[in-house]
DNA sequence: GATTGATCATAC
DNA sequence: GTATGATCAATC
């Protein structure tokens, strides 16, 4: 099952240096690292495992950008690969396939919901094409140990763009009546809104009640873990 | 044990 | 403050 990472042998097999042109190339390079280790990805890429895992809890995620030569414009909002459309998630799979988290997929836009409709949303834009990448999240296995799977590119269907679209609308329409401190992690069966922020003093403009506006947390949507696990059973089987 | 709410790190 | 990348930890 393991696989020798190609760029253990620059000599041999040149690492690609430039963010991938096409799906193909972006496929090929994501699942040549299928079976291999947190730590072995991360000796390819030229950085350190972190010393406290649970503190560096965006590290997998940007350890396989960087692994992909993948380069997002920093401070840029969007797709990863902004020229593909496609944008990169690592998601952690327990051992019979169920991921163990939510899916982060982007920040609430508060202040800007009024001129936004699903069609010209941020969470539809990104999750228009998204490379799934898994990765193993096992209690017992320590971090550097846990293997990437193979990679897939997923669309939403139909069915899965009306779910969202059905629950980006209920956000929508809750935050313009300005009652956001009623919105909370329970609404949306695929698409749910949770804070996103430092920390809890944290605090962002909202539509209020009447004309004034309102001081909040700031939020982020997440794709909640039974959505995701139906992406999985569906396009990575050998997650059984 | 799953879900919700809170938080960690980094760059600009 | 904004964006990127998520997972931790308290609660149900």
């Amino acid at each position: 099952m393991l696989q020798t990472l190609r760029v253990h042998h620059p000599e041999r097999h040149p690492p690609p240096v430039q963010s991938p042109r096409s799906e193909a190339e972006l496929l090929g390079r994501t699942r040549a690292f299928a079976g291999c280790t947190l730590a072995e990805v991360a000796a390819s890429a030229g950085v350190a495992l972190p010393a406290e895992p649970a503190r560096a809890k965006g590290f997998v995620g940007t350890l396989v950008e960087r692994a992909l030569f993948v380069c997002p414009k920093p401070g840029a909002a969007g797709p990863d690969l902004a020229e593909l459309g496609i944008e990169i998630k690592t998601i952690p799979l327990a051992a019979g396939g169920q991921p163990r988290e939510s899916t982060f997929v982007c920040t609430l836009p508060l202040g800007r919901l009024e001129h936004d409709t699903w069609e010209t949303s941020a969470v539809r834009k990104k999750l228009a094409r998204v490379l799934w990448v898994p990765v193993e999240h096992d209690r017992a296995l320590a971090f550097g140990a846990r293997r990437l799977g193979a990679a897939w590119l997923w669309s939403p269907s139909e069915a899965e763009d009306a779910t969202l679209r059905a629950d980006w609308d209920a956000v929508q329409r809750l935050v313009l009546r300005g009652a956001v401190e009623t919105l909370d992690a329970r609404l949306g069966t695929a698409l749910q809104v949770r804070p996103k922020a430092r920390h809890g003093g944290m605090r962002v403009r909202a539509p209020g009640e009447g004309e004034v506006p309102t001081s909040t947390m700031p939020r982020g949507f997440y794709l909640r873990a039974t959505f995701t696990a139906a992406i999985v059973r569906a396009c990575y089987p050998s997650a059984q």
